[in-house]
DNA sequence: ATTATTTCAGACAAATTTATCTTAATATAA
DNA sequence: TTATATTAAGATAAATTTGTCTGAAATAAT
């Protein structure tokens, strides 16, 4: 049965990890393939492509096509955008009225017997990924201070 | 594309659901039979049988078979269990290891961008479900306080 | 213009989760 | 002990998510 760990689904991790990876070498000036982003993401390469199609689309990075191409994003616009526009890119709004019991919606007014627990991480939840920027992800993954890719994975 | 909004699986929905119901009807001093867990919790009545089966293997409900049979929780019982150890019980530990962007284990030693965001947020979930009763939840339900089932999904 | 390189788009496939169905096992009452 | 009501278990099926593949479109260098 399915695990509570995946807080978001494969394709937000994807999408959040190569997004990093391509935030930290925009940090150094280099535009970046999909082949390194998949290798050093960890990430399926076609699985990968396709998502960021879509945030190409939402103009969260930038892809150019041919030669010397690859996907890169501008430091000002990295510094702007917070993961949680990567996370409704992905996967929808629906942080935003879901019911942690699967009713229709979120009701205040009629709650399932969960919603004042529930509301109150959902909350900060949302506020985490409403003031975290790419920026400041990409920035502790340049500097070393942490990684996308477990060394057993690296190593397969 | 799948939503954040699943904190927890349909699995875990359901389960969750009908403990809460089954609580509920046991703080009555009924027990309570599988198509009336299904009809009052709005959900798959095949399906929530073999959770409930799971839920019963691990002495969180227990269940009758035959006549006046069904299920039920002793209100000592419903007192007792967190709301974590049905999720546990559906979805496994992985809540205590999992990493927000899929690497193969947290470990602070060596986290991920999103490590110090992540754990804030993943232990105050943590806390709600190990602190939430049963009991709690069904004493609320039973009050009118709350509800398992939308109107609008009652009518179909 | 031609060629090489790259992303883009959509069809396809595999894996997982969700859901149903059918039969067996068990308990109760008469 | 028989008939009935119920859960248990396992096979199967549908839906969704995850993943791959192939060819088209775009870009740059020559
Ligand atoms: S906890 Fe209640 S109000 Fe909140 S999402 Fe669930 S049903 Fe809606
Ligand atoms: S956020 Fe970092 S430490 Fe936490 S689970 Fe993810 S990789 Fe592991």
């Amino acid at each position: 049965m399915r695990q509570i760990e995946n807080m978001f689904s494969k394709s937000c991790e994807y999408g959040l990890k190569a997004v990093i990876y391509i935030a930290s070498q925009s940090l150094e000036g280099k535009r970046i393939k999909i082949d390194d982003i998949a290798e050093k993401a960890g990430s399926p390469r076609a699985f990968t492509a396709k998502i960021l199609g879509t945030l190409t689309k939402f103009n969260i990075i930038n892809s150019l096509k041919g030669p010397y191409g690859g996907f890169d994003i501008e430091i000002k616009r990295m510094k702007e955008i917070k993961i949680s526009e990567i996370v409704f890119a992905i996967d929808g709004d629906s942080i935003y009225n879901g019911c942690a019991l699967g009713l229709t919606e979120c009701n205040a007014q009629e709650p399932c017997p969960m919603h004042e627990n529930f509301v109150q991480i959902r909350e900060e939840l949302k506020k985490m990924l409403e003031t975290t920027t790419i920026f400041e992800l990409a920035t502790k993954f340049n500097s070393g201070e942490s990684i996308l890719v477990r060394k057993d994975r690296i190593a397969s």
